[in-house]
DNA sequence: AAGGCATACAACCGCAATTTA
DNA sequence: TTAAATTGCGGTTGTATGCCT
């Protein structure tokens, strides 16, 4: 049994929206909003068009505040350093831009930004964040880096990660055994060198909340356990086989690391918050 | 002028996450 | 608690346009 189609694809326009459309879309959406359910908007507002269409042309074509044209050089350096700290999580990097959308900038990464990269020699591996090697359970204690403002504040006050992750020079902290973390799958893998010549990688670091304490109760010890230290880019992560077979894909997107994921799914209330460090791990094999 | 190719970008699709009943 | 409905995201495709031969 296949899920439901969200609108019946036969009655339904595809293709470029016509100025007429548009001009329906945008008046009812200037009187009414979505009211709330984009999927019976087309039909209030008269329009032969999937919700989700409406939705997607509204978002990224017709609401107010859009900008169009060319791309200033500041915003191809944002693109770029989110690109190379997140990855192609387009809504966070749209979401440091205003009036860019995630469409937007998919496109222009895809068509031009990319390319003028490969092009350069400023910005070595400007691809997403590579897939890293696995990491043996038993070596290197993870070291914290103080996340601390930057220059790239701006955006690293919705990433915090991104300012500290250019920051090479910041000073370590240990990991303090009684502390309880998660490594969050939207950090970044950054292969930077270090001093004795080891490289490292970066990730952030979802830090332990009282609500998320309180499960220690119900599951032990929320500890960044040695099997939780795979170092994994922002995308292309998949699920370790080990833990909840039975649980849903692993999406690169919202996760953080396997058994706290799922309880977190579990227990509503008990998500973590993100937290304002650097996690480095020392991967002297690569 | 016509055909082929490259580029840009709007729009679609599938799926995971979230919300709602 | 669970299933269905809805939303949001990222990858991909389709098409219009411009350039080159």
């Amino acid at each position: 049994m296949g899920r439901a189609p969200c609108c019946d694809k036969n009655n339904v326009k595809k293709g470029p929206w016509s100025p007429e459309e548009d001009a329906k879309l945008k008046e009812f959406m200037d009187k009414h909003g979505t009211g709330g359910n984009w999927i019976a908007l087309p039909q209030k507002a008269g329009l032969r068009r999937c919700g989700k269409s409406c939705r997607l042309r509204w978002l990224n074509y017709l609401r107010p505040n859009i900008k169009h044209g060319e791309f200033t050089e500041h915003e191809d350096r944002v693109i770029c350093s989110m690109y190379a700290s997140i990855g192609s999580r387009w809504s966070i990097i749209a979401s440091q831009l205003p009036g860019r959308t995630d469409n937007d900038i998919k496109n222009y990464w895809n068509t031009k930004l990319k390319k003028k990269l490969m092009g350069s020699t400023t910005m070595a591996g400007a691809g997403p964040p590579p897939r890293a090697p696995r990491q043996n359970h038993h070596q290197h204690r993870p070291v914290l880096l103080p996340y601390s403002s930057s220059p790239h504040s701006n955006y690293s006050n919705f990433f915090p990660g991104a300012g500290a992750l250019l920051q090479q020079s910041a000073e370590p902290l240990t990991l303090q055994p009684q502390d309880h973390y998660m490594l969050g799958s939207s950090g970044s893998l950054n292969p930077m060198g270090n001093s004795n010549g080891a490289s490292a990688v970066q990730l952030q670091l979802l830090h332990a909340t009282t609500a998320h304490r309180q499960l220690q109760s119900t599951i032990g010890q929320p500890e960044c356990r040695e099997g939780h230290h795979e170092v994994l880019p922002a995308n292309n992560y998949t699920k370790p086989m080990t833990a909840h077979a039975n649980s849903r894909p692993h999406t690169p997107t919202r996760d953080i690391f396997d058994f706290d994921a799922d309880v977190c799914k579990r227990n509503k209330q008990a998500k973590p918050c993100v937290g304002n460090f650097i996690i480095t791990v020392n991967t002297p094999s690569c």
